[in-house]
RNA sequence: GGGCGAGUGGCGGAAUUGGUAUACGCGCAACACUUAAAAUGUUGUGACCGAAAGGUCAUGUGGGUUCAAGUCCCACCUUGCCCACCA
C-alpha cells in the first residue's frame, strides 16, 4: 500500500521538468505557438499571496489543456518591480529599494516554482534589471522622437504623502490609488505622453477585440468620447471694453437646450487666465478666484460633500439664440481641463446648474428645445468633439524608477533623448533614495548623475532627474519576454511576428483604465510608427483576448496586510501540496467570480485527490476491463470538461471528474482510465505525471494528447422522458431517445400515476419535447 | 448621482436554447469498521403535511408573457464593483 505523499512528489517532479525542458518552447520555430500571458506580479510585502496565486493557476490550466492539444505553449513570468509600491515598502523595513528587491526577487521565484505552472523560467525578466529598463529608456525615446513625449507645464495631481505627481487614472475619487491620500494640484512642468491622440483608435479598437465586457465599458467611460458644440457668447460690460469686444466660448453636449440658457458660469482657471491678462474687476470676484484655487491646490473639492459656490464676474453675454443678456458666474463647479473650461447653464435641464440657480436665485426657463444642428446653426457654433481622456503623465518624482532619458542643454535651449548607444542611463546606486518633498526627485541631489554633456553640442548639460511611471514598465514587458537577454534590441522581430498578438491574457479588472488601456497604447504607437508590425491584423491590438479573474476574499473582505486577512500560500502548500491547493482554488466557483478562501472546502479536494490515488495506485485491476456505461460516461465527461476548460469554468469541470471517478470505482473502465488521468492533468500536474509513470510512461503526460470524444458514445440510447400535467412533474419513465410524439404520449396516458391524476379526463392538448418531456394540458 | 453585475438549501455553488431546480463539494445524521476516537466507507439530507403512498410550497419582493420561467418582460427591495460636478 503506497501512500500519496504530495510534498516529496512534487518536489521531485519540479525538478524533473525543470531539467527535461519541459515548458520551454522553442521560441524560433515553434509550429503551434500559443502565448499564455497572465499579469505580472509586483513583488509585494507579504510575498506571494493566495489571491495571486488563484490568477497565476486558472491562466496556467488554460495553457497546460492547450500544450496537451499540441500547442507550443510559452507562459512566462517576471517581476514587475520598480515603482513607488516597492519604495514605500522598503522605505518601510529601512531596506534600500535595491536590496529589498533582491530579496524579495528570491522569496517570489521560489514560491512561484511551488505552484506547479508551467513557466518557460528561462524567459524571466524583471523591470528593475538595467538590460531591462534599458529599453523603458529607449521606448521613451522613440515616443519623444515621433513627437508623442513631451513637457509641458500644467495642472498636475500631486499627492502629498507620496511625494510624487500622479497620471489621472490613478487619482480615484480625488484620492490617491495607493495611499488614498487626497490628491492636490499643482503647476508644474512634467513630461507626457499623447494618449490623447489616440482616443479614437483606442476606442475604435474595443469593438474588435474579446475583452471582458465590463472592461471595455470602463475604458469607453474613462476615454469618454462626447459629441457637442462650441458656441461663442459675446460678453458685454467688461469694464474699460467696448461692448461685443470679447466673446465667451462654452462647449455644450446639449445645444438642442440653448434657449433655456439662463447664466453662463466659467471655471476659477479661466476667469485667472483673464486677470492676468489685465481684466479689472472687484476685489471680491479677485477674493473667490484666489480662494477657489486655493481650495482646487488643497484638493477639498470631492463632489458629493461640498455644496456649490459661485460669484458674479459683473459681466454679462449675450445668448446667441434669443438674443437677451444674461450673467456670467464664476464657479468651481465647472472644470477648467474639460471642454473650454466654460459652460452656458440651462437650469431646466441639467441637474447642477439647477442646484446653482437655486443657491443663488438664478432665473430658470423651461424654454421649448429644438433640433441639434438647427442649434448650432442659430447660435453659430460649430460641431466639436471632448474627451474625458486626459495625457499620460509619465513623469514621477522618485527615485525606484527607471531615469527618464532626456537631457536639457542651457546653450541649445532645448530638451534632447539620451544618445541611444549610451543607454540604459543607469539609476545610481545612491544612499539618500528618499522622496525630497520638493516638486525634484532625490535624484536631483545628485550632481554625478545629472552633470552631462549635451548630445548635440558637447558642452555641459543637465539630465532629467525625474523617472518613469512604473506603468510604462509593463507596457511592453511582454515583447520582452520573447528575448529577455537580446542587448542589440528591445525585442525580436521574428519572435514577435511568430508568438504575438498574445492568444490569452489573464490578470485582474483593477487595471481596467490603468495597465489595459497604457498596454494597447503602447502598441498601437509602435505599429504606427512602424516599430513593430507584430499585429497588422489586429490593428495594433496586442491583446486580443483578456479575461479578468474574480478576487479570492476572506473573511468576506478582500485580503489586506491592515485587515490581517492575507493568506500566505506556503502554509497550504506545506501540508496540502499545490495539486489540491490548485483544485481547491478552482472549485470555488467560476474563475471570473473569484471566491470566499475558508479551510473547510479543502477536505473534498484532498479526498479527491487521495481517492484518485488509491484508484490506480493501490488497487490492481485488469488492464483490459471495459464497461459500457463508465465508458459512455468518459465520452461525456470529456465533452463537458473540454468546454468548460475553454470558458474557464474550472470549477464545473473538476465537479465532472469527481462523477467520473466515483463512475469508475464502481464499474471500472479501461478506456476511463487513460482518459480521467489526462484530464485531471492540468489541475493536478505532479500527482497525475507521478500515476502516468508509475503505470509506466516514460514520457510526460502534459504533452498530452488531450483526450478526443467519440461524439456517437455521447448521445444515449434512452433518456428519462418527463410526463408533466399541466407543467408539473407527474412521472419519470425512461423511453428509447427517437421514440415519436404519439408513443410517448401513448405509454404516458397508460401510466398509473398520470391515469391517477387525470382522473378520466382526456387532455385537450399536448406538448412534446425530443429528448425531455412531454407534458399533457388539460 | 451615472454605468455594470449579482440575489438559488445550514454553507461554497450547479442548471447548453425557456423544458426533471438544488449537480459537485462542505456541513449534518444514521450505520459499518474500531476497545475507543480520528480517518475511511455506505446511505440519507430544500421546507411543510403524512405511518406510507403521495401532496403542497420553495430560486430577493410584487406583477406579466407562456403548455412550461431561476432563466424572458415591467416595477420595486437588497447588495457588490467601477466611475463620479466631464456640462
Amino acid at each position: 500500500m503506497k501512500k500519496y505523499n504530495p510534498q516529496a512528489l512534487e518536489k521531485k517532479w519540479q525538478s524533473l521538468w525543470l531539467k527535461d525542458r519541459i515548458y520551454e518552447p522553442n521560441l524560433d520555430n515553434a509550429k503551434k505557438p500559443f502565448y499564455n500571458l497572465m499579469m505580472f506580479p509586483y513583488p509585494s510585502a507579504e510575498g506571494l499571496h493566495v489571491g495571486n496565486m488563484y490568477a497565476f493557476v486558472g491562466a496556467d490550466i488554460c495553457g497546460r489543456k492547450k500544450r496537451m492539444e499540441g500547442f507550443d505553449v510559452f507562459e512566462p513570468i517576471g517581476l514587475d518591480g520598480f515603482g513607488i509600491h516597492s519604495e514605500n515598502y522598503a522605505i518601510k523595513i529601512g531596506k534600500h529599494p535595491k536590496q529589498h528587491a533582491a530579496d524579495s526577487e528570491k522569496n517570489f521565484y521560489r514560491q512561484l516554482a511551488s505552484v506547479g505552472n508551467g513557466f518557460a523560467w528561462e524567459q524571466k525578466l524583471e523591470t528593475y534589471d538595467p538590460e531591462y529598463y534599458r529599453w523603458t529608456q529607449w521606448l521613451f525615446i522613440q515616443l519623444f522622437k515621433a513627437g508623442l513625449a513631451y513637457r509641458k507645464k500644467a495642472e498636475v495631481n500631486w499627492c502629498p504623502h507620496c511625494l510624487t505627481v500622479l497620471a489621472n487614472e490613478q487619482v480615484i475619487a480625488g484620492e490617491c490609488e495607493r495611499c488614498r491620500t487626497i490628491v492636490a494640484k499643482k503647476q508644474l512642468e512634467q513630461w507626457f505622453f499623447k494618449i490623447t491622440d489616440y482616443a479614437d483608435k483606442l476606442l475604435a479598437g474595443l469593438d474588435t477585440i474579446d475583452w471582458t465586457e465590463k472592461i471595455k465599458i470602463a475604458q469607453r467611460n474613462w476615454i469618454g468620447k462626447s459629441e457637442g458644440a462650441e458656441i461663442d457668447f459675446v460678453l458685454t460690460g467688461i469694464r474699460g471694453q467696448e461692448n461685443g469686444k470679447h466673446a465667451l466660448k462654452i462647449f455644450t453636449t446639449r445645444p438642442d437646450t440653448i434657449f433655456g440658457a439662463t447664466f453662463c458660469v466659467i471655471s476659477p482657471e479661466l476667469a485667472q487666465s483673464w486677470l492676468d491678462v489685465g481684466w479689472q474687476t472687484s476685489d471680491d470676484v479677485r477674493a473667490y478666484i484666489k480662494d477657489a484655487l486655493r481650495c482646487r491646490a488643497g484638493a477639498d473639492r470631492r463632489a458629493e460633500e461640498k455644496e456649490k459656490t459661485g460669484i458674479f464676474s459683473g459681466i454679462n453675454a449675450v445668448n446667441p439664440a434669443t438674443d437677451k443678456e444674461i450673467p456670467v458666474w464664476v464657479s468651481d463647479y465647472v472644470l477648467a481641463g474639460y471642454g473650454t473650461g466654460a459652460i452656458m447653464a440651462v437650469p431646466a435641464h441639467d441637474e447642477r446648474d439647477r442646484e446653482f440657480a437655486q443657491k443663488f436665485n438664478l432665473p430658470v426657463s423651461d424654454a421649448p428645445l429644438i433640433e441639434f444642428d438647427e442649434a448650432i446653426k442659430k447660435a453659430g457654433g460649430k460641431r466639436t468633439t471632448n474627451y474625458r481622456l486626459r495625457d499620460w503623465l509619465v513623469s514621477r518624482q522618485r527615485y525606484w524608477g527607471a531615469p527618464i532619458p532626456m537631457i536639457w542643454c542651457d546653450s541649445c535651449t532645448k530638451w534632447m533623448p539620451e544618445r541611444e548607444e549610451n543607454l540604459p542611463v543607469l539609476l545610481p546606486d545612491v544612499k539618500e533614495f528618499r522622496p525630497t518633498g520638493t516638486d525634484k526627485s532625490p535624484l536631483a541631489n545628485f550632481p554625478e548623475f545629472y552633470q552631462t554633456t549635451c548630445p548635440e553640442c558637447g558642452g555641459a548639460a543637465r539630465r532629467e532627474t525625474d523617472v518613469c511611471d512604473t506603468f510604462l514598465d509593463s507596457s511592453w514587458y511582454y515583447l520582452r519576454y520573447l528575448d529577455p537577454k537580446n542587448n542589440k534590441e528591445p525585442f525580436s522581430q521574428d519572435r514577435a511576428r511568430r508568438w504575438l498578438p498574445v492568444a490569452s491574457y489573464i490578470g485582474g479588472a483593477e487595471h481596467s483604465v490603468l495597465h489595459l488601456l497604457y498596454v494597447r497604447f503602447i502598441s498601437i504607437a509602435l505599429h504606427d510608427l512602424k516599430l513593430a508590425d507584430f499585429a497588422k491584423n489586429t490593428g495594433g491590438e496586442p491583446m486580443p483576448r483578456f479575461r479578468a479573474h474574480g478576487l479570492i476574499i476572506k473573511d468576506g473582505a478582500k485580503m489586506s496586510k491592515s485587515r490581517g486577512n492575507v493568506v500566505n500560500p506556503d502554509e497550504y502548500l506545506a501540508v496540502y501540496g499545490a495539486d489540491v491547493l490548485r483544485m481547491y482554488l478552482m472549485f470555488l466557483g467560476p474563475f471570473d467570480q473569484g471566491g470566499d478562501f475558508r479551510d473547510d472546502g479543502i477536505k473534498g479536494i484532498t479526498r479527491f485527490l487521495f481517492r484518485t490515488w488509491d484508484y490506480y495506485v493501490n488497487e490492481k485491476r485488469d488492464a483490459s476491463i471495459s464497461n459500457e456505461v463508465t465508458g459512455r460516461l468518459a465520452h461525456k465527461t470529456i465533452k463537458k470538461v473540454t468546454r468548460d476548460m475553454e470558458e474557464l469554468q474550472n470549477n464545473t469541470a473538476i465537479s465532472a471528474l469527481m462523477v467520473l471517478l466515483t463512475q469508475m470505482e464502481r464499474e471500472p473502465d479501461a478506456f476511463a482510465d487513460s482518459v480521467f488521468l489526462l484530464m485531471l492533468a492540468p489541475f493536478a500536474p505532479f500527482i497525475t505525471e507521478e500515476i502516468f509513470a508509475q503505470r509506466g510512461s516514460r514520457e510526460t503526460i502534459h504533452k498530452g494528447p488531450w483526450p478526443q470524444y467519440d461524439p456517437a458514445k455521447t448521445i444515449d440510447d434512452t433518456f428519462q422522458l418527463v410526463i408533466q400535467i399541466n407543467g408539473k412533474v407527474r412521472d419519470i419513465v425512461s423511453v428509447a431517445t427517437d421514440i415519436t410524439e404519439a408513443d410517448a404520449r401513448t405509454l404516458a396516458l397508460a401510466r398509473e400515476k398520470i391515469k391517477m391524476a387525470l382522473a378520466g379526463s382526456e387532455p385537450k392538448k399536448t406538448i412534446f419535447v425530443p429528448k425531455k418531456l412531454i407534458n399533457l394540458v388539460q
